[in-house]
DNA sequence: TATTTACAGGACCAGTTCGGTCCGATATAG
DNA sequence: CTATATCGGACCGAACTGGTCCTGTAAATA
């Protein structure tokens, strides 16, 4: 275990491939000048994502509705409905995504609801355990759906460097072209 | 999900136990001069150790079976047996632990075992998952037993460290307002 | 040697979760 | 109106989890 579910999984697929499908950084001439873009002809349905996913539909739709509701992507219903970002890739976060597809990333229950955890008393190791769950959420929340579609790319670089944190903590300043540039 | 098993958590808890009944940074007068101390009174059986972390007495023994038979614990039958640290605290780290109760830290199966991913061809997500797999797998095997013990010492300062690194190593400061300013 | 203590190595089981399917209702385009 | 596609459920089998129990064996003690 300690292993994400094939929900979550596949969702995340998912969302790259939409993420891929439309390139959320760049200035295309679109209606919208927001965030968020409204609707339109780049929304893909649930049937193409599983084809191109190689995944069952009904499965895939049964995701793509979670992630709908939870916000994370838009749905557009009737004829040439489907389902698009709803924001750019760049602001959508990997811990976001398993947040909204599994829950709350915390190693243990009483990292969560420390209150009904009895043994507490006894118990040295409650605190370690939420410092060491809000490690792995950082590092998580540190990449982002355009970081996984990009491969190659600034992908490398960023994950990269989130584990040269880690380890040893080396650069004193951050290369100002991360984040968007993944033009590259 | 995306949590511990109760296994594991009761796992690491009990190994926390004996931890803290055996100080292993001691420099004690003990018999061996090597890493793994032979064996003696300091074994606790799975009767008292269940007392005393308030869990059932046959998942107690179940789990530090387990233990044992992954070489972690040694383990002393007959009357006055019991079970003891193979190594000093500071040597079992929360990356180990969790291994042998559940598995290889990966995120996703594909990180294990990418043969048997069959979407490969399509999959930009993979090479990321191993990564960011790696970079959770950093921050558990930071942490060792010592530091799940001494509460409040080298237990904070060491974990706090790694939190440190990931948050604020490049960046002095960090607006949570702004869902973008991650890559500032 | 007999007895007692305690681990070793299983099998076993109920309850829950997971992965996956299916259906009727509703919204939109043509 | 009709075709398309999401929405919001219910539903199911299989796997896994948490937990118990039993038999065998090793060590200490009387």
């Amino acid at each position: 275990m300690f292993r994400l579910s094939k929900t979550t999984d596949y969702g995340i697929v998912l969302m790259a491939q939409l993420a891929g499908d439309a390139p959320g950084s760049a200035p295309d001439s679109e209606t919208s000048g927001t965030s968020v873009r409204p609707r339109g002809h780049t929304a893909r349905n649930a049937r193409e994502l599983a084809e191109s996913s190689d995944l069952p539909v009904p499965m895939v739709s049964k995701i793509l509705k979670a992630l709908a509701k939870e916000g994370l992507l838009v749905s557009q219903r009737g004829a040439k409905g489907g389902y698009k970002l709803a924001r750019p890739p760049e602001e959508l976060t990997v811990s976001e995504m398993i947040h909204v597809l599994e829950g709350p990333v915390a190693l243990t229950d009483c990292a969560i609801r420390p209150a009904l955890c009895e043994h507490e008393t006894m118990c040295a190791v409650r605190e370690p355990w939420q410092l060491i769950s809000r490690v792995v959420e950082r590092a998580l929340a540190d990449v982002t759906l355009a970081d996984l579609v990009s491969r190659g790319g600034v992908r490398a670089a960023r994950t990269e460097e989130a584990l040269l944190q880690i380890e040893g903590c080396p650069e004193p300043e951050r290369s100002p072209a991360a984040g968007t540039g993944r033009a590259g």
